[in-house]
DNA sequence: TATACATATACCCATAAAGGAATATGATAA
DNA sequence: TTATCATATTCCTTTATGGGTATATGTATA
């Protein structure tokens, strides 16, 4: 009960919430999503912790940088985002976010964009 | 966006979430909730009124009882309901909650039980 | 080793939110 | 009309939350 209102209020906060939808795309490090929802990186790293912490996220490091991405096993998270990225464009935030994700190469001056 | 974080905001509360799923079976009124959900009266009410502000429920009177239900032309409240009330026993507590309202006629002393 | 860069954390403040107790409102029944 | 019942609202207090700024930690590179 408390994991599940838990989820919610995590969901209920405007950066966590476009945060978590840019990552139900792709695994991103904090200065991508940082720079790509032009969100102080203080801001974005908390709010990682606390997704962190209720066992949403994991992270890996890769060189200096921690990269980020959604633990697929919780259903109902997965199930909401996947509800939400179907409906994006009833939220014109979330669509221009996802906009700027599709030019991070250009957008953030290959600040933490690794070549391989 | 914010219609959006509202909602997960009022799922978010264990009072009010309780009161969706008991609502996502049946109409239900404030004497009900308050009964079922061994809630004292005014918070129900009171978190009832925050549903409504979001356009959440709708209530309608009958003799001397409010009765609320869900609109259900809200899909992500939908859906999400319908998410949680297929993993029920996951959570005693709103499993309970489902069997208190099964007996709902016995536990309530005929509160607000109207005869047709 | 020293410096720069990426990320995490601490501290502080302002605001929001939840809940209890008391009371107001509104409908029904005697 | 008065009393009773169902519901809504007000007032108050406590706690939780989000965010900013500054700083600490940790990693890579010169």
């Amino acid at each position: 009960m408390n994991q599940l209102t838990s989820i919610f209020k995590l969901l209920s906060d405007e950066t966590r919430l476009r945060m978590m939808v840019l990552l139900f795309q792709e695994e991103l490090c904090v200065c991508e999503l940082s720079g790509i929802l032009e969100v102080p990186q203080p801001r974005v790293s908390k709010n990682l912790a606390k997704l962190r912490d209720l066992n949403l996220v994991e992270d890996e490091r890769k060189e200096k940088f921690v990269f980020y991405k959604l633990k697929e096993e919780n259903q109902l998270l997965m199930e909401t985002l996947k509800g939400i990225s179907e409906k994006l464009d009833h939220y014109p935030q979330l669509v221009q976010d996802r906009k700027r994700l599709a030019y991070k190469e250009e957008i953030l001056n290959k600040c933490c964009i690794i070549c391989d």
